[in-house]
DNA sequence: TACCTTTGTATCGGCTACCGATATAACGGA
DNA sequence: TCCGTTATATCGGTAGCCGATACAAAGGTA
């Protein structure tokens, strides 16, 4: 499974992040940008680049869209929660290190 | 200066922490350990590539040591502290948006 | 109708960074 | 004498981000 032991580019946070709710790719680019009022906009290459590999690991499936559309969505999966949950202690670990000593 | 616009890598963000303090690159390696319950151990390779790196960016600085040693004591600069409260707040940033949606 | 912007997915090459392995060497204790 | 720790440094492999590029459908406007 592969959940531990692992850091997550920023990129990859905000894509988990998107897909607790299911979402297509442009909409995470859009809510990534929302969420971080406008400071990360994640390129083309890193999401398609990012959904891939996301999907190899489990971390996220590709949800069977009723009706026929250009849009592909994808939602977060069990093992990507967990890895998710884990990237959040890790950071608030960070934060917590940073303003002891800042 | 090029402080704002970037994203530290974990490394990177616990080098300049260990370095408000002066300190020598094996320092910071046991420092950082110490500083997440040993769950991250930077390896050599990363230090000293990223040490190069951050004398080249202007954000450490090489002081120079009284007692002659081998070694080699580094601290942050005023740039490098500037770019060192960004990250905490990109990480803040970070922290907030994950338990807004976790 | 014709044009433009937005939406939407996807690939490629270049660059950066981390890591493990490897090398070298001084120091202190058993 | 031997060995573990301290200490700095380089190299090759790998992974990820980004900008550029490509293609195309949908919607609005002149």
């Amino acid at each position: 499974m592969n959940t531990s032991n692992n850091v997550l580019t920023e990129a990859v946070y905000y894509i988990l992040l998107a897909l607790v709710e299911p979402l297509h790719g442009y909409g995470i680019m859009q809510q990534t940008a929302r969420l971080s009022n406008g400071r990360l906009v994640i390129s083309a290459g890193t999401l398609y680049g990012a959904i891939s590999t996301l999907l190899e690991k489990g971390w996220i499936k590709q949800v069977t869209n009723t009706f026929e559309s250009r849009r592909k969505e994808y939602v977060i999966t069990p093992d990507g929660h967990v890895v998710l949950m884990a990237e959040l202690d890790r950071l608030r670990e960070l934060v917590a290190n940073g303003e002891k000593i800042l």
